[in-house]
DNA sequence: CTGTAATATTGATCTCGGTCAATGGTTAGC
DNA sequence: GCTAACCATTGACCGAGATCAATATTACAG
């Protein structure tokens, strides 16, 4: 279900994918601080469905997914409220459990085979000391997943369902296809039945606009 | 409407509060990193009422609040979205703009005559590169931020308005009787005729429980 | 103390999205 | 190709909160 292996040791490609992705965010980093950074990172592979994080469990790590998708959910009454989809080329983490130290609320779990590269807790507080510069790749983490949180946010208190479906379209282009509706609704915040009447509103929204499309 | 001073030549108090603060956070914090900070400060004093940033401008600082009461909102229709509030011993920004360098999309003022520690973003990204060290300041403000941002969004998604509510009433203690119940009505989500209901319905049961002590 | 403005409560409807149930469509395994 | 699971759609109904309107309460200026 899970392989994993010492990076540094092999999974080059991967590492290779990380580090371009970080590099970009971080272009003066030295060389001295992200080698130390590589050799505490870990590769590790999970199969379509298998479970990474489970409430009550405190989330140890922050992964960059190199390919396949991640998805976070509470779960309430047998009923599944997804918060995060994680595909290639994104950082993921339970990062609110991760940082806070507490036990996480929810599931993760892997939607299509996938592969990251992981950094521990124990082993990013000691670049922290070992390379105060290290501070900065904590720092730019936690900051660009602000902004992203916070953009949701905004778009859960000022949009309506369909704008918010809108918005998705646009940003998670690359997942659309991959994953079925009902979950796409659950991280709009509605049931699937309502993303069907949007999605035929829009529709037929479209359609009148292609007949009559002067007003 | 607004007098402000270098810190570091005056407004010994407040500067005291925040590095208290600071430092309660930082424990290991350098004398000479936290003397390159303290000189960057500026206070600044607000009167009940006056505005500190409006829709459209870049946020281009970060504040503790020494005393007083802050909020944000936006404004749609008319209607203003409370986001936050910001009473005394707080961080405070408009984050996501500052982080971002975006346009705001808020507003933010005094509810009361209110005093700030500000560091602006140019000298922050300055102290970023002469006490490396200073990372650590950004990036624990930067997670903390995060957290709390988390945890209302959790809140948002699981719970009835009435739990939030009762969440409210415990996390801003100190606020609740210094702001309008249709203040709060705004940062919960709901209308003031709604959070009227709710808090006649928790009197209710409260009476019941009272008369009726044994379920 | 009085009057006015701001805020809070209460009542009467309305509306959007939720729930429950039935129907179709698609895909995978045999 | 057939069946079974899974998923999407559609319809009927319901309910929490929104909206609109009227009234009560509070706060404060004069």
């Amino acid at each position: 279900m899970l392989v994993s292996k010492k990076a540094s040791q092999n999974g080059l490609n991967e590492i290779q994918q990380a580090k371009e992705y970080i590099l970009a965010l971080l272009p003066d980093l030295s060389e001295e601080a992200w080698s130390g950074f590589e050799h505490k990172t870990v590769i590790k592979h999970y199969k379509k469905g298998s479970v990474l994080y489970s409430r009550g469990s405190v989330c140890n790590y922050v992964s960059f997914v190199c390919n396949g998708l991640l998805r976070s959910y509470y779960l309430v009454d047998g009923k599944e409220i997804i918060t995060a989809f994680a595909p290639e080329n994104c950082y993921f983490s339970e990062y609110e459990s991760f940082l806070s130290r507490e036990p996480s609320m929810m599931f993760t779990d892997a939607i299509e085979d996938t592969t990251v590269v992981d950094i521990s807790y124990d082993d990013l507080q000691e670049l922290y000391e070992i390379y105060p510069e290290c501070q900065m790749i904590g720092r730019l983490i936690a900051e660009a997943l602000f902004v992203h949180l916070a953009n949701k946010n905004s778009s859960y208190l000022l949009d309506t369902p369909e704008v918010r479906y809108t918005k998705f379209l646009e940003e998670y282009e690359p997942v659309i296809q991959r994953v079925p509706q009902y979950m796409i609704a659950s991280y709009l915040g509605i049931t699937p039945e309502a993303l069907s009447r949007i999605r035929s509103r829009i529709s037929r929204k479209k359609k009148k606009a292609f007949i009559d499309p002067d007003q």
